[in-house]
DNA sequence: ATCCCGAGGG
DNA sequence: CCCTCTGGAT
């Protein structure tokens, strides 16, 4: 069988066992997603959520976030950590938001890596969940899992994604990550995964290589 | 102690 | 390539 089309197989197992497998993030436009993803930069979702539910009544749009002050906006995300640095991120794309796309999140990756505070990840977050335009999300856990698959040996991000873009199907690139995603974090954890539980260790070249429990 | 759906700067 | 930024959860 062709390296992609185990690939496949695995992926489609996993889809099986994940259906639920979605971003968890709440938002109702693409700047509030846009914001969230920021935010959620070593922190959970579960707690940019609390955040959030607050963030968007005080300062719900672009515009908004782009008049505050960055001891309010402080104020406001200080519990997601990181909060000096995305406070100021979060201003400035804002202000890049108004003076560059009249106020709408642009819809393709050149412009959004472009906005301060914006790497490949969250822009391919925004692009697949807001815009539904396909797009490799790897995050620590999507580079972690695909290594131990196989899939690739790199481990630059960037590297990973192109390699993952060519590997799989354009279709199954925003479901993808949410899958991998969802099983990182209850099975194959980092740094020991609990092969013993794992319900694709049959399809996974590592065979169970973590032994306790 | 170690990890959480990173990005920017040196 | 490395370092820094940060609080919360377990």
């Amino acid at each position: 069988m062709k390296k992609s089309e185990k690939a496949l197989q695995l992926l489609q197992a996993l889809d099986e066992i994940y259906p639920q497998a979605h971003c968890a993030l709440n938002y109702q436009n693409p700047w509030q997603l846009l914001v969230a993803t920021i935010l959620s930069a070593q922190c959970t979702d579960v707690r940019v959520n609390i955040v959030t539910a607050e963030l968007f009544r005080v300062l719900p749009d672009a515009k908004a976030m782009a008049e505050a002050s960055q001891e309010q906006v402080e104020e406001l995300i200080r519990t997601t950590g990181f909060f000096r640095n995305k406070a100021k991120n979060l201003i400035h794309c804002a202000q890049q938001v108004l003076t560059l796309h009249q106020g709408e999140v642009p819809a393709d990756l050149k412009s959004l890596v472009a906005l301060s505070g914006v790497g490949r990840k969250t822009a391919n977050v925004v692009l697949g969940n807001a815009f539904q335009i396909p797009g490799m999300v790897v995050d620590t856990h999507v580079k972690r899992l695909v290594r131990r698959f196989g899939w690739t040996k790199s481990d630059n991000p960037e590297q990973v994604e192109k390699e993952l873009s060519k590997l799989l199907p354009e279709s199954t690139w925003i479901q993808c990550s949410h899958t991998l995603i969802a099983h990182g974090r209850a099975c194959c954890k980092a740094p020991t995964p609990i092969c013993s539980a794992c319900p694709v260790v049959a399809l996974c070249p590592r065979k169970g290589v973590n032994k306790s429990k």
